[in-house]
DNA sequence: TACAAAAGAATTTTT
DNA sequence: TTCTTTTGTA
């Protein structure tokens, strides 16, 4: 045994490298260095006991952990041997497996993965074709049915059995036939992935003996975020050697919303009999005070198994908890702290990460960093590819290698407009169901339509030419960027955008040109495996499973704003944990159920753990969200640490932190505010314990429900008809009062402006008399 | 059929 | 608020 692999080590995780037969768990707190262990076990087992590196599978959670974890291997044992190993998340895998063996299912092996946009689309159109109200039946509980359907691993059959009411028929209905239109397109959806693989090694035993015998070695990482389908299929690959080493923290299981099923790892140790346990608990990541807050933070939690993380780091600063007027003031105090600290502490842009619970959040900061002029990264959002010149452009790579794609199709028939509209669309979609045909091949037989006019018949039947023009160049094996630029051109994309370059088109056409930097990429590092059918399939596939985190820069020097979903498995110097308010973070719909909100709290809890050195939480008053003023408590997870931890000296500073907001109406008001801060809040125990279950939750905003004498009478009380004067605007007359207090909106009609909505307390104006 | 205007919806997290 | 979808008109 080489001790190399072990230098460094605790006695836990040496033993967890070197536990290598036989079902194993690692219970690995956060920060506990479980990519450490898991590299080197990959490497002892390839180094020390002469396991052939493709007959070891990793599995990790997202491609980016992938990539991660195969550079790290590399650098212990090379890439050679690196290269070798499977190392991807679990959908990747499963395109692997079917893009070898999906024919025997009755699939062509180029199929096509859908994103989650056209899958709503289908589902939609469907419901529409099904004449289904969808404004009984939201579109997303549908969607979400059908997921976890397939997440049972329930057929459109199977599930019609089950289903008695009226919702559960209408989802069943709908199933049938989005299977039928993704079998009929050649297509499959996310969950398909796993399902469908599932399905392959059950009903093919020889495909099974396949896997299960080339994978000798079986990793997995974040098991406690998998789901049931992941788990069976876990389960059946594992299933020859059964030497199955799964890694994850059940506190900080965040994704059950999408089907990850927290019993799985519970349940371990009773699905393989004989497996060994090892818990890694010293944090090499954080400092004390933080991992006390984490460890305060998550014993709220009902059921959980109680681990003590610790660690040989020392106390470390306190935790700062700062609360603003706005959500503005928030950003504020946020970006005031990261220039400071820049300039006096010799910290970098790239050691600060912004996490806020929903991407809806980013907004202000974002405005915020850009007026500082600080460099900033933004994690997910709005995606390069969602933007819809990229997909289209997408739908016609994937027309070309999969003609039976209706979706694709659909999306670009008309795109840029070719005078084909709604009315011949639906006579061509009728016209192909009725000889089974993908509506290409509809198309291209558009001249036996006889209810289309011979215009329209030519028009369809150019694209289909156009298309099958398109389809020879792959033939040729043009790279990929050649491919796109073809497309961009003969399909007349290009040259539409150009012709009338207003701002948006301008931007598109950057946009396009960004798209062939990807498309270059993917030409230069291109090796096909032995899986491949095609590089234009593999484009595309590798298109389909990207998400953002994968592309995040650690080497630019900006700050990172992530959600704190996207924030795992990261970590940082400093973290910010903002909007930390209830309603958000907890999230409203959270609230009132225990289970959402013990995986809010978990949430809180890997945000937290995020942080290596110094932890802001931050929260505002007043928050501008969806356009609607919002009034919150601060967050009970903030109460849930002890104020031993925390430094709350700028809380108390808020008075003069106002004071230069003094020229506000506003001002006066935050006065009366004052006594109902943090400590006014301590001070009160019957209103806020640490009990999480006996709080009053609904009543947000009686905090600082301001008194009304405390604004001026000229700013409470307007009455239709009042005369206004406005700093810009000028004189105008109140046309209507909307709402009470601080939340008063006036509609107020001006010369100049036309009808403005304004906050009355917020708003420049005065009552002319 | 195509575009502009108006209305309406949706705001949790993503492979 | 912002994005998307629908509606109305040329």
């Amino acid at each position: 045994m080489s001790q190399e692999m072990l230098r460094g080590m605790n006695p836990q995780q040496a033993e967890a490298v070197t536990t290598t037969e036989g079902p194993l768990l690692i219970m690995a707190g956060a920060g506990s260095g479980k990519t450490r262990v898991l590299t080197h076990r990959v490497a002892h087992l390839i180094k020390d006991k002469n396991v052939a590196p493709w007959r070891i599978l990793a599995i990790t959670f997202t491609n980016k952990a992938a990539r991660e974890m195969k550079e790290r291997i590399a650098d212990l044992i090379g890439a050679e041997d690196a290269d070798r190993v499977w190392v991807s998340t679990f959908h990747a895998m499963a395109v692997r497996i079917l893009r070898r063996d999906i024919d025997k299912l009755g699939y062509k092996r180029d199929f096509t993965i859908i994103d989650a946009g056209t899958q709503r689309t289908l589902v939609k159109r469907i419901l529409k074709d099904q004449n289904v109200d969808i404004e009984k039946f939201d579109l997303r509980s549908v969607l979400s049915a059908i997921s976890n359907a397939k997440n049972a691993m329930e057929t459109p059959v199977d599930y019609a059995k089950t289903a008695n009411d009226l919702f559960g028929k209408i989802v069943a209905k709908a199933y049938a036939a989005y299977q039928k239109q993704l079998g009929l397109s050649q297509s499959v959806d996310f969950d398909d992935l796993i399902m469908l693989t599932i399905e392959l090694l059950e009903q093919e035993p020889e495909v099974l003996q396949y896997y299960q015998d080339k994978f000798q070695y079986i990793h997995v990482d974040e098991y406690q975020d998998t789901n049931d389908a992941q788990y069976r299929l876990i389960q059946l690959l594992a299933d020859g050697w059964k030497n199955l080493a799964v890694v994850g923290d059940s506190d900080q299981s965040i994704y059950g919303w999408r089907g990850a099923n927290l019993e799985i790892i519970l349940n371990f140790e009773k699905d393989y009999v004989g497996a060994k346990k090892v818990l890694l608990e010293q944090n090499y990541r954080s400092t004390q005070t933080i991992l006390n807050a984490a460890n305060e933070v998550i014993a709220n939690n009902n059921g959980r198994i109680t681990k003590n993380l610790w660690t040989e780091n020392g106390d470390g600063e306190k935790i700062t908890y700062h609360r603003s007027n706005s959500d503005r003031d928030e950003a504020v105090y946020i970006l005031g702290e990261i220039a400071n600290q820049v300039k006096n502490e010799k910290r970098q842009y790239r050691d600060f990460a912004i996490l806020y619970r929903t991407n809806a959040q980013s907004r202000g900061i974002e405005e915020a960093l850009v007026k500082a002029n600080i460099p900033y990264t933004m994690v997910g959002g709005s995606k390069f590819y969602d933007r819809k010149e990229i997909r289209d452009i997408l739908a016609y790579f994937s027309l070309l290698t999969n003609p039976a794609d209706d979706e694709s199709f659909l999306r670009v028939v008309n795109e840029p407009k070719r005078g084909l509209g709604d009315t011949s669309i639906i006579k061509l979609r009728a016209f192909a169901s009725e000889h089974n045909w993908p509506l290409l091949e509809a198309a291209a037989n558009a001249n036996l339509m006889n209810d289309l006019q011979s215009r329209a018949q030519n028009k369809f039947m150019d694209f289909a030419a156009l298309m099958q023009n398109l389809i020879q160049q792959e033939q040729f094996d043009v790279s990929i960027t050649d491919l796109a630029r073809v497309i961009y051109k003969e399909t007349n994309y290009v040259e539409t955008l150009k012709a009338s370059p207003t701002p948006e088109n301008e931007n598109r056409l950057e946009n396009l040109d960004e798209f062939l930097t990807v498309t270059e990429q993917f030409d230069k590092n291109y090796v096909p495996d032995e899986e491949s059918v095609s590089k234009y399939v593999d484009f595309m596939s590798e298109l389909a499973l990207v998400s953002d985190i994968d592309n995040v820069d650690e080497d630019d020097n900006n700050v990172t704003l992530m959600t704190l979903h996207a924030a795992k498995g990261l970590e940082f110097p400093v973290v910010f944990l903002v909007g930390m308010e209830e309603s958000i973070f907890p999230s409203f719909r959270a609230i009132i159920d225990p289970k959402q909100l013990d995986e809010e709290r978990r949430l809180a809890y890997v945000g937290i753990t995020r942080a290596k050195e110094k932890l802001y939480l931050t929260n505002a008053y007043t928050r501008m969200l969806y356009g609607k003023m919002n009034n919150n408590m601060p967050s009970r997870f903030i109460d849930e640490i002890s104020p031993k931890y925390l430094d709350l000296s700028t809380v108390g500073q808020l008075d003069s932190y106002r004071a230069r907001e003094a020229s506000l109406p506003f001002a006066q008001r935050t006065q009366s505010v004052t006594g109902t801060t943090f400590q006014g809040r301590q001070a009160q125990p019957n209103q806020r314990t640490n009990s999480s279950t006996s709080r009053n939750l609904t009543s947000t905003r009686q905090v600082h429900q301001a008194p009304n004498n405390t604004t001026s009478d000229e700013q409470s009380n307007w009455a239709v008809g009042d005369l206004v004067s406005h700093k810009k605007w000028g004189t105008g007359t109140v046309v209507k009062v909307n709402g009470l207090g601080e939340d008063m909106e006036l509609d107020v009609a001006f010369a100049s402006q036309g009808i403005k909505r304004l906050l009355a307390a917020f708003a420049p104006i005065k009552k002319q008399s």
